[in-house]
DNA sequence: CCGTATGCGAGAATGATTCTCATGAGCAGT
DNA sequence: ACTGCTCATGAGAATCATTCTCGCATACGG
């Protein structure tokens, strides 16, 4: 029902940077901030501008290589991810995140839009909790 | 699955500002962020400060009386609802909003999360679209 | 190799939200 | 009604993620 499928159009010319942050971000596996990614690559010695990082990563969310989630402090978190439509299942704890598809919320939400009088429709879901690990952790 | 209920315990001591934000969210029945609040209620009068727009409406929230949704540009924005878990079917153009409730999610969330060892979960699930108002404007 | 379009970097600008702190107003007790 | 204590308010400053500006670097078609 999401709009953009993988890799829309807009040609773009290859660099080091964009390249450096997908690497990263692929390497991470999980939800991370830009502050997070560009101070990491500065840490490691790339030399990467912040705006930069910004731009890369509008890139990457524009290619439908990278999902952006809005945290409820409104810093967005990063993640590399699959193309095809999917939801995610988040430790708010350590960040880790799990991917989901195809849950029968798709057909509900197109059904609910439709009964409204809704076109062009799309959804958020996001399922926040606490990993098993850390849950573990917790309990001491 | 969401944790906080209605009326979380905090007792408040009532205020002028706090009772317009909350008026004002009920006669205007959509989302809408904090400062378009402060500028409509000082648009008609009332003399309320900003950072007093912001502080009624995290009480608000905190209290269960009001939603709070983050738009994908990073603003947030608020509208009184129902106390009972429930989602949003909005608008992206005119912001109207319709609140629809127990789609068989709320049982895929729970059971997901469980699958994966996840404990203490909630979600968050909008649905966004045209409503039919506007698809009739924009189709002139 | 050249010319042009595009990406980059540093720092300034933006803009929503939060903080600071002096002042104002509920409220319980008298 | 008076007093005192506590919490709410308001103006503006501070914060901080994100975006913009603009001069410079670099990819790439020809
Ligand atoms: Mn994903
Ligand atoms: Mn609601
Ligand atoms: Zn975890
Ligand atoms: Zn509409």
């Amino acid at each position: 029902m999401t709009a953009s499928g993988p890799a829309e159009g807009t040609s773009r010319r290859p660099s080091r940077q964009r390249s450096a942050v997908l690497a990263l971000l692929e390497e991470l596996g999980g939800f991370r901030s830009a502050q997070d990614l560009h101070g990491l690559l500065r840490g490691r010695g790339d030399t990467v501008g912040l705006a930069t990082v910004y731009r890369a990563l509008q890139a990457l969310v524009d290619d439908g290589l990278v999902d952006v989630l809005r945290s409820p402090d409104g810093e967005a978190a990063y993640r590399r991810c699959s193309p095809s439509h999917h939801h995610h299942l988040v430790c708010r704890s350590c960040g880790r995140t799990e991917e989901v598809a195809d849950p029968p919320v798709e057909r509900w939400a197109a059904r609910i839009a439709d009964e409204h009088g809704f076109v062009d429709v799309q959804h958020d879901l996001e399922v926040f909790g606490t990993c098993a690990d850390c849950a573990a952790a917790a309990r001491s």
